[in-house]
DNA sequence: ACGACCTCTTGACAGTGTCAACCAATCGGG
DNA sequence: CCCGATTGGTTGACACTGTCAAGAGGTCGT
């Protein structure tokens, strides 16, 4: 196999994998064997087990945080809505990285300096986006307290949505997007542009 | 060991050691072991390591139940906020057990029946609150968004405080009590009762 | 008294992550 | 042109894991 495809190859397979089983199933052994190779192999491109939780935890971020710029990009008409779509959109359509993302028992900032730049990258984005909404009037407190109300409302409704229990409970959600949009309007996060509320 | 002791001290040491470092590092025979027990004896108690995780799991809704049962039964100021404060304080709290709950992968409701009613009590309490708060006039679609709205923000508090990343964004949490008022004021769920806007 | 349970033990098996040593190709500089 | 180092790969071993199988020693109801 050619330089660097091997990684390549397993990179990609064990990110389907989690999507599909979760992290803690993954085996060293199991990827490299579907790769047709032997089980040292990936030892050449990942130090470690951890090593390729945290090759997908940055390839996640590098995904998320152009998801977010992205969302903002459009000059949508209710831009928190918009963000909120994109975070609960990039959760679903790639959960094998969010899987990873956010459990730091796999992989933590604290180890990898790479990964901690790329996680203050996406919440800077995210604080920048509420001092704008808010104004400058707006204390360090209530832009605090904003961000995490948005990122904590975009994270639960994620994460419920991946790791199923919403579907138990207020029955399948089909359409995702109409769901996100009118939580966005009963919580009070919304902040639509144009039209009055 | 009388009998039923081995069972709850394994599911006790489970408990701590999950809290500690996450539910995948937990071995069978590890906990067997510092229970001064054959590495076979806790199969008599748990069919699968499964097992375990489903205990842990089931314990954990009880507590969740009463947690939310308990936060509304004081007649609070603003039931909302104080609901929301119950879940993140359990979360914090009973850390070990959360970690289980909301994941599928190591237990999963539709495997057993007891859980599925577990968990089907703890958001009935949840829905049943926000019909009474948006009173009889509000449509199925307002409640059911509200609800998740709730759970979502709710729930994506715990997690980030669990795990960690909030800390490094926006600054160690010493008073996470403080900051869910402000995210439940922030964002559109406070209700308060007496005292106006 | 005796067979059926319940709790626990010992022993084995395949599968895992990881360490160590070895092998083959490739490539830059004398 | 050759030669040593680096790179990417292999095989073999180790301790550890979850789990199956068989059995040992009590306790209890009949």
């Amino acid at each position: 196999m050619s330089p660097q495809t091997l990684r390549e190859t397993v990179l990609k397979a064990a990110v389907e994998y989690i999507a599909d089983h979760g992290p803690d199933g993954l085996s060293f052994r199991q990827v490299a064997q579907a790769a047709g190779v032997s089980h040292q192999a990936p030892y050449h491109h990942f130090t470690d087990r951890k090593g390729i939780f945290e090759a997908i935890s940055i390839e996640g971020y590098e995904l998320f945080n152009a998801a977010m710029i992205d969302a903002l990009s459009g000059d949508p008409d209710d831009p928190s809505t918009a963000l909120l779509e994109a975070y609960v959109g990039f959760a679903l359509d790639h959960r094998g990285h969010f899987r990873v993302m956010f459990r730091p028992d796999l992989c933590s900032a604290d180890d990898d300096p790479a990964l901690a730049q790329l996680h203050d990258q996406s919440f800077g984005t995210l604080v920048d986006f509420v001092r704008e909404i808010l104004g400058p009037k707006a204390s360090i407190n209530d832009i605090r307290a904003r961000a995490t109300a948005m990122w904590a409302l975009a994270h639960g409704l994620a994460t419920l949505l991946i790791d199923g229990p919403l579907d138990d409970t207020i029955g399948p959600v089909t359409n995702w997007r109409a769901l996100v949009r009118s939580v966005a309007e009963q919580s009070g996060i919304a902040t639509p542009k144009k039209r009055g509320r």
